[in-house]
DNA sequence: CGGATTTGACCCGCGC
DNA sequence: GCGCGGGTCAAATCCG
């Protein structure tokens, strides 16, 4: 029991609220590195934070890894499924924000197809994981729920979009919208 | 019928 | 060296 979950949020007190606009780190647009963000004030309990899980320098120009393009990816026979973890040398940013929902599924204007889901050793509630069907664009989100509050969802992204939002029904989108518009500039 | 989801198996990195 | 935890793949299944 117990379970603290990840040092994620915390946000000392929900007092740090600014009105200012930090640039939100959304898979839109490319990370400039670990930048510090503060939900300015959103619908009350909305958005309860927003952090970098990874800090990643940006995705590398081009060198070694060159997963921007969408490579056939040829399916070696020696057989790779599976472990394959970044850990320690992550070249994707990897961004992190709660929210308060009691639905796991945001849409936030992209086209996910969920390709797994596990249990997590300290959460009571399974992680599943989305991955963007645009052709091409390899961002992978994760969906995970507090067990200490179920009505949390801690969302997950990993890459950035190279394409626009295909659709909008939600309004958490249009949140999402106005994260894209501060961070553009 | 096609696409998305579900679910078990597989694999890898890390800690002990 | 072994076991655990986490991440992904792929076949089967479900739904529109």
């Amino acid at each position: 029991m117990e379970t603290c979950p990840p040092m994620f949020l915390s946000s000392s007190s929900s007092s740090s609220y600014s009105h200012q606009s930090p640039p939100l780190p959304l898979p839109l647009m490319q990370p400039t590195s670990n930048m510090v963000m503060s939900s300015h004030g959103l619908q009350s309990g909305c958005f309860l934070g927003l952090m970098p899980s990874l800090e990643a320098p940006a995705q590398l120009p081009s060198s070694s890894n060159d997963n921007n393009n969408d490579d056939e990816e040829v399916k070696i026979p020696g057989r790779r499924k599976g472990g394959n973890k970044p850990k320690g040398n992550a070249r994707k940013s990897r961004y992190a924000f709660q929210t308060r929902s009691h639905v796991d599924i945001l849409d936030d204007g992209y086209r996910w197809r969920k390709y797994g889901q596990k249990a997590v050793k300290n959460n009571k509630f399974p992680r599943s994981y989305y991955r963007c069907t645009f052709q091409g664009c390899n961002v992978k989100k994760q969906v995970q729920r507090l067990t200490r509050d179920e009505g949390v969802v801690v969302t997950s992204y990993e890459g950035v979009h190279s394409h626009p939002i295909e659709k909008s029904t939600d309004n958490f989108e249009h949140i999402l919208s106005q994260f894209q518009i501060y961070t553009s500039i």
